[in-house]
DNA sequence: CATATTAGTCCAGTATCTAGACTTATTCAT
DNA sequence: ATGAATAAGTCTAGATACTGGACTAATATG
């Protein structure tokens, strides 16, 4: 039996088209109101209504009126706002805290990052120490006008059922939503928890690399190795959450075992840890983040433990994404986090392999691309996420 | 940039209550108007226009007044109608033509199937003998009272922009939609055109295995192997409508060379005619299914060859869906078409590589199953798309 | 047989959108 | 300059769909 739709009430209505209304603004700032009830299908009269409720939110404001040169009553445009009204997003890694607060024209306002060792350390001592983080953000964005009225946070680890399982924090069954919600001060669009892949997706769709495809996977490689799946510019999530782990696809069948339980997964050639290994550099543990950069000047230098280590990985990508790509049908890859640092090594090997397969049936091609965002990825997405809700419902701010 | 909502205005509301409230009926059946105004959220002033309105649609009717023994006035039950409104499955194959008529209870009405070669036979002359047996069995239809009101067709290819690229059937960029648009009488809902694979899967979501699944992946293996992508509900296209190729997710790096253009693709192991290769079955061309028959025959007597092949089609199954669980994250995994029949022998391999893998990240295990309609998962899931269409938008037929 | 209880209908009221007339502001031609 | 043409934005009336509560209908209980 189909499944059957919600039912929906007039003052819905409403809410849908102040949505639909603010949505055009963004997407053709500065626009006249006429221009506005063209773009949307609603009358003049319609749109002046939802302008005037925006305006009251502080989402949108007059701008400039910039005459081209037509005929009649020149029109007066309206833009998105930069300020008051802001998001926030924070990003837990294994090595460090940030932070990030975008306003609702997407520009950042302001960032920050604590360094600092969270694996291991308690999920509430972390929590605490984000929360401040938090604070002193929110605080910095106060004194330049702005407001807080959201906030997503990035964690490395697959949610389930609202519990995070983050094996690189050593966290295991965390509420982590409850304790963030907890921890930060209340706010209208309150605390989304999401796994950093999925932010990452989000940042290089809105601010990065992904800009303009309609539906890509982003691969986001770091000790561990997962992807954001975004499909008509929305994540795809999967049945419980947990979709995109694509580090535990399993790209050779007599492969080393993974702590996933399973063997020969694509984390176990391409992760950062199995970079090094068989790069041979060795695992000064805590310097994740060296160790990269001396893998990064052998490859340069052409150290052949080094390019081989590189050519694994590649291989092994080309196979997982080759499947993605089959199973999933983006119009773009884009490799992040490590992966987009390696890219030089990576990128002709896994453009080669994902055009070479299926084409004959699709005609079509993904493009593969580095990353653009670099480490901020995630926090942009949350942020940007934060953001994304307020387009989504712009009447819950009344 | 968020994506912006489309904008609603009081007519659509109209239309999406209509629908929830046929929803409500079928999910409920039989339910009087005032428990479907709890269910829906809607007035019961507004659920009797509402019934009122489908009723003179012909889509519901009042129902024998079940009296359980409750207090005050019984309530009058309305049901869904078992006619006149049908809709209508097509499906070509490689082998046969298949059609089924469908009424909005979902129950069967009408089959028909017709044997025959439709590999190489040009498109057009296919589509007319579709054709002619979609003329004979709306007659029949008809003769029982039924009115066929929207028709889905089923064919084992890609869909790229409207054109179908189908090797099995030599269909090279056939505009397939158009050629059965023209070739079948109007209808309110017109022709709906989709992969093989993707009906199968809703056909077992509906009527078959895959029931109460929320999202579920449905392996269709013939000579190819496809999958539906069934995520909360509804069907996965991907970007361009090309998801689901999880005949050519590379299973074995080192494999044979696939016709799609890459090597090592699970097609090459589990495909029926690698099957029939590894099993020393000869390729009696025309004669798929007495070699599947012979197949499971020698199966069943435990010949090494024939064990041998699927083993090495479970393995590779294995191997593919994990990826795809890993990626996805589906609640159940079907196996349909061929791997339905193997299934004794493929089954346990699979459930065992699928709980295996991730399942210290994830926690849950998918379920894995053979499908239960056979041949017919894909035809039923046409005909109840065509019906779904109906419960998605029920005033299109005013 | 009266009362309680639940189903379904009727009617007035509210909110939202639409349509078209009207006002305002600007350009272009005379 | 001045008036016609043109386009933006506002105002008013009207249509539509839902809500809420009063009302009628049908049945069980005591």
């Amino acid at each position: 039996m189909p499944e059957n739709a919600r039912a929906t009430h007039l003052d819905a209505v409403r809410e849908r088209n102040l949505a639909s209304v603010l949505g055009a603004v963004a997407h053709h700032q500065p626009v006249t109101r006429a221009r506005l009830a063209e773009l949307t299908g609603l009358t003049k009269t319609t749109v002046t209504g939802q302008v005037a409720v925006l305006e009251r939110l502080r989402l949108v404001v007059g701008a400039d009126p910039v005459r081209v040169g037509g005929r009649g009553r020149p029109g007066a445009p309206v833009s998105l706002a930069p300020g008051p009204v802001a998001g926030l997003g924070l990003e837990v890694n294994g090595q460090y805290l940030a932070a990030c607060v975008l306003d609702m024209t997407g520009a950042v306002r302001a960032r920050a990052t604590v360094a600092g060792d969270n694996r291991g350390r308690r999920p509430d001592a972390t929590v605490a120490a984000l929360a401040d983080l938090a604070g002193r953000i929110a605080a910095e964005a106060a004194a330049s006008g702005l407001d807080i009225v959201g906030t997503a946070v990035a964690l490395p680890g697959v949610l389930v059922e609202d519990r995070v399982n983050a094996p690189n924090l050593g966290w295991d069954a965390v509420p982590a939503a409850d304790l963030l919600t907890a921890a930060l001060p209340v706010q209208p669009f309150g605390v989304t928890v999401d796994n950093e892949a999925n932010f990452g997706a989000l940042g290089e769709l809105w601010y990065g690399a992904g800009q303009g495809a309609g539906s890509y996977l982003y691969l986001s490689g770091e000790t561990g190795v997962g992807a954001g799946i975004v499909v008509g510019g929305k994540l795809f999530r999967g049945a419980h959450g947990a979709a995109g782990e694509l580090g535990h696809v399993v790209v050779d069948p007599d492969g080393r075992p993974c702590r996933c339980g399973g063997a020969g997964c694509l984390e176990q050639v391409a992760g950062l840890d199995a970079l090094l290994r068989t790069a041979g550099i060795p695992d000064a543990s805590g310097t994740a983040a060296a160790g990269l950069a001396e893998l990064e000047r052998r490859l340069a230098e052409g150290d052949p433990a080094a390019l081989q280590a590189a050519a694994a990985a590649g291989a092994g990508l080309a196979i997982a994404l080759t499947g993605a790509v089959n199973l999933l049908d983006p119009d773009t890859v884009v490799l992040g986090g490590i992966h987009a640092r390696l890219a030089p090594w990576l990128v002709p090997t896994v453009e080669a392999a994902v055009a070479r397969s299926g084409s004959r049936l699709r005609g079509r091609t993904p493009a593969v691309r580095a990353a653009s965002l670099g480490t901020e990825s995630a926090v942009r997405g949350a942020a940007g996420t934060a953001i994304a809700r307020i387009f989504a419902d712009p009447g819950a701010l009344a």
